[in-house]
DNA sequence: TTAGGGTTAG
């Protein structure tokens, strides 16, 4: 027989979950007269914690007269999994002086969780150290969660150490550090480990997977995934589906993410909300505007994730009244608008010229939603009011905001005075900004070309010495496509030699059926002091036309042409695209650095709201063979134009004898599959290395 | 009676 406490524990566990039902059981053990009697008061706690009801927890923590080491554990577990992990830290200092309690394994467990969440990996050593001295020094679950704790605040390294201790590992603490090492970008020791462990679930998969996709590794994590399904494992959650959803968004899998979608439907984790919101994404990232939003009409329970996603999607692919229509039914719904809502919103007010609105949304912000504005948003309002040619306006907004302007801040205002031709405000910002010497490298990209926009080459020349001496460099420009299963990479100034010939013909084609209808390149965005003829060629192998034309050339007729691009479209490209659309009629759908653009029958939708230097634009990468190298040292041929990324690429145009052989050396290497590093000033080069791609 | 691992938007 159980007595009426014990019986009131199980009773308020069997509410967890359920705030109403948790309500009820608290009630009738106040009436009872068992509210302070242990262990309801922890019981309690955990149930309102497990219904989402933090505040009720703490209320109750509140006004119980003798806390225990249980109602405490149960706390602070609650807090550790809530919004506001912080919140540990007077609680926990409340114990230890107030009631002078000494945490057990359940408490250290606990507050190693928060420290993980906070990712304060000093606080996390002082408790490891407490835990060493402490009598439960040999408890397990405590050593994973500081396993855990130790790879969420970046060293993976320590938690081996700890992990490596333990006499008894379970799965649990195994998926912590194959998911620490696969986080910290240690992709390598992740999947070793991986390998090597026993009963790997759907936990250890996920876990390996979403670190990947965190770093960066994209495709390896849809490898992994593809080996995954191919093992059979169950796929009990929608957890790594979700994930892999993602993972095609980043990659602009467009192929992949369908399959994805029709996965979702057969495992029956369509009407899960994540995934559901992953799916607006990624088909909005894939350039299939029209899919994300039927995915979004479709979704039955729709969070604030759902409303921005698809109001940030809409912006982007520059539907502003979609955009700012979603936005009236989501504030008729009831939801509440967050700070990465406003982003979307103002971003899409920015690109239709929406001043007014786009005013009163930034008002409304702070005003009605309580939000303080973000260097983001004062980024965006600035993009606009610059945009619209209130440039004055721009600028005081510059100089009495709360935040210092970073790169994309003034990358706004000066795209804007470069618009509007006011040079002399350009070069007065920009003189500013080169004497504030920025850290970050694209800063400098920009000012070489708000200089050279200008025609100020002795001012580029000094940008490129700044960079060279500070060793930044420029990242390069690249554009892909996916042509049936595979992806095609394409350089700017690499044609690859098994479509060489075809690519290169239709170019041609195009640009003399172009100027039959009045196309003169704009030369402006090749940021070097090159002849004219020069300047034409440069812009003639930018990579998003070589995709483009690799598309068209290989996919069947009338079908839809999508490209990503790393870096901003120039204006040269955004021309020729438009015209292409027009010539081959077909639709073209480019997704850059920053958004999306549709061009179809000769018009963009970006309404050519979309100018930006401050991204930089691509240029040709130079890549030579070992001859070209030597014969470069041999007759002290100089290097100019932006540097590549160190140890990879140097990227530059040649000055001096001999471009035509080192054009043709680079063009034939890179069609070998090969690239060949460079490596040395701008005036001198060192060494050459070369590899495979 | 209280503890440890994996999801979506800029």
């Amino acid at each position: 027989m159980l007595s009426p406490a014990a019986t009131a524990v199980a009773a308020v566990r069997a509410t967890a979950g359920s705030p109403a039902a948790v309500r009820g059981m608290h009630a009738r053990i106040l009436k009872e007269g068992l509210a302070h009697h242990p262990p309801n008061p922890a019981a309690l706690v955990s149930a309102y914690a497990k219904s989402r009801l933090l505040p009720d927890a703490l209320h109750l923590f509140d006004e119980t007269p003798r806390r225990d080491i249980y109602i405490y554990s149960s706390l602070l577990t609650a807090v550790s999994h809530s919004a506001s992990p912080e919140l540990a830290l007077p609680i926990l200092r409340c114990m230890l002086s107030a009631d002078a309690l000494h945490p057990d394994h359940f408490v250290i467990s606990s507050v190693a969780s928060v420290f993980a969440r906070l990712r304060s990996r000093r606080l996390g050593r002082q408790l490891h150290a407490h835990f060493v001295a402490s009598p439960y020094n040999g408890d397990d679950v405590v050593k994973s969660s500081l396993v855990d704790m130790y790879c969420k605040c970046g060293s993976p390294d320590d938690g081996r150490k700890v992990f490596d201790s333990m006499s008894a590992k379970n799965s649990v603490v195994w998926t912590a550090l194959v998911s620490g090492y696969a986080s910290n970008g240690r992709s390598e020791e992740a999947l070793q480990l991986f390998r090597s462990m026993p009963g790997r679930n759907l936990f250890a998969w996920t876990a390996l997977i979403s670190g990947l996709v965190n770093t960066g590794e994209s495709v390896g994590a849809v490898e992994l995934f593809v080996e995954m399904r191919r093992d059979g494992v169950r796929i009990d959650d929608a957890f790594v589906l979700s994930i892999v959803i993602g993972a095609s968004a980043d990659l602009a899998a467009f192929v992949l993410g369908r399959q994805l979608h029709g996965s979702a439907m057969r495992l029956g984790f369509l009407s899960n909300m994540i995934v559901g919101n992953a799916l607006i994404d990624m088909y909005s990232k894939c350039s299939d505007i029209l899919s994300a939003r039927e995915v979004f009409e479709g979704i039955t329970f729709r969070d604030v994730i759902s409303w921005t996603t698809m109001v940030v999607g809409e912006a982007q692919h520059g539907r502003a009244e979609e955009a700012l229509a979603l936005y009236d039914r989501m504030v008729l719904a009831g939801a509440k608008p967050n700070e990465v809502t406003f982003v979307g919103l103002i971003y899409a007010c920015s690109h239709a010229g929406l001043v007014q609105k786009g005013r009163q949304l930034f008002e409304s912000m702070k005003n009605e939603y309580g939000i303080t504005p973000r260097l983001q948003h004062y980024t965006c309002y600035l993009d606009l009011l610059s945009r619209s040619g209130h440039l004055l306006e721009a600028e005081e907004l510059m100089t009495t905001m709360p935040y210092e302007p970073d790169e994309a801040t003034w990358g706004a205002l000066l795209s804007a005075c470069t618009k509007y031709k006011d040079a002399e405000m350009c070069i007065r910002i920009s003189d500013k900004l080169l004497e504030l010497r920025p850290k970050d490298s694209s800063t400098y990209i920009l000012l070489s070309n708000v200089y050279a926009v200008n025609g100020k080459w002795d001012s580029v020349a000094k940008v490129r010495k700044c960079m060279i001496g500070l060793e930044i460099r420029k990242e390069p420009g690249y554009s892909w496509i996916e042509a049936g299963r595979e992806f095609r990479l394409f350089h700017a100034g690499e044609v690859p030699l098994d479509v060489r010939e075809e690519i290169m013909v239709f170019l041609e084609e195009m640009v003399l059926e172009m100027r039959k209808r009045g196309y003169v390149p704009d030369t402006s965005s090749v940021m070097h002091d090159l002849e004219e003829s020069e300047k034409e060629h440069h812009l003639f192998l930018h990579s998003e036309r070589l995709a483009v034309a690799f598309g068209l050339i290989k996919s069947p007729p009338g079908s839809v042409i999508r490209v990503v691009k790393n870096l901003r479209v120039c204006v040269d490209c955004h021309t020729v695209m438009k015209l292409i659309s027009e010539i081959t009629h077909r639709k073209i759908v480019v997704r850059d650095s920053s958004r999306f653009h549709h061009f179809e029958g000769g018009k963009c939708s970006c309404s050519e709201f979309w100018e930006d230097l401050s991204s930089g634009r691509e240029d040709i990468l130079w890549v030579v063979d070992d001859r070209t190298a030597s014969n470069m040292q041999r007759n002290k041929w100089t290097m100019r134009g932006p540097m590549i990324r160190e140890g990879q690429t140097t990227a530059a145009h040649m000055t001096g004898k001999g471009r035509t052989q080192l054009r043709e050396a680079s063009t034939h290497w890179a069609a070998c599959g090969g690239w060949a590093v460079v490596s040395g000033r701008a005036d001198e080069i060192c060494s050459l290395t070369k590899g495979k791609r």
